[in-house]
DNA sequence: TACTTATGGTTCGTATATAGAACATAATTA
DNA sequence: TAATTATGTTCTATATACGAACCATAAGTA
């Protein structure tokens, strides 16, 4: 990690992070949880948990799902289909798809 | 970080991530685009591109969501209200909610 | 009011995610 | 088929997210 490059997010990003962490921060209210409560069960510190709550988009995302998981968050909105269908769906279609991008192919007809 | 305590992540969790990342991988190859460019685009390493697709729960959740954004996925679901009506209605719920989670009061009655 | 507890905000040391390069393999095209 | 390119994987150095321990303030309770 030789370069220190700021990182820089869309503000549909930002708006998405401070939603869910603004849905997390409502679940555990709704269940009159502690946020020391709720960071011990999730095994992550207060701390970070806050910082999850602000929308931190520097946080693993595998700890915010958690998180929103512990605290009953859908995180997709199953309306019709399952989680576990929305997978098998995302394989069908990768399946069909070509497994390598093949890029403007360097043919003859380039030079124009 | 004196503790390396390993993560445990529920399997809700990792199949929204694998979810997530399918999703993503599906709507790079759709656009045509390699990861290489992806990467570029999104300021990160191909490398880490690569772990996004595959559903790493270790990875920055801001990155993850600028991807997700950048190939045009909806973060979430605007069936009818929009990202930001959303937003809203998270913050007028959480005025309404106490801003402290008071526990059990530790009243006299405890001694039974 | 005083008391208790939750929350928010630091700081610091360390575990670790990341960028970058290198390499091998797979996949597409001529 | 050969040639080219995308992808997958591994390695190292470094930037940084994390846990832990603080303190200050806010908020609920008696």
């Amino acid at each position: 990690m030789p370069k220190s490059i700021p990182r820089t997010y869309s503000s549909y990003s930002r708006d998405a992070l401070s939603l869910l962490g603004g849905l997390i921060r409502i679940a555990r209210k709704a269940g009159k949880f502690t946020a020391q409560e709720v960071a011990e069960r999730a095994g992550i510190s207060r701390g970070l948990l806050q910082r999850i709550e602000k929308g931190d988009p520097k946080c693993e995302i595998g700890v915010v799902f958690e998180v929103a998981t512990l605290l009953g968050l859908k995180l997709y909105d199953a309306d019709q289909a399952t989680l576990v269908g929305h997978l098998r769906h995302t394989e069908e279609k990768l399946t069909l798809l070509p497994k390598s991008v093949r890029k403007t192919t360097r043919a003859v007809d380039d030079d124009f």
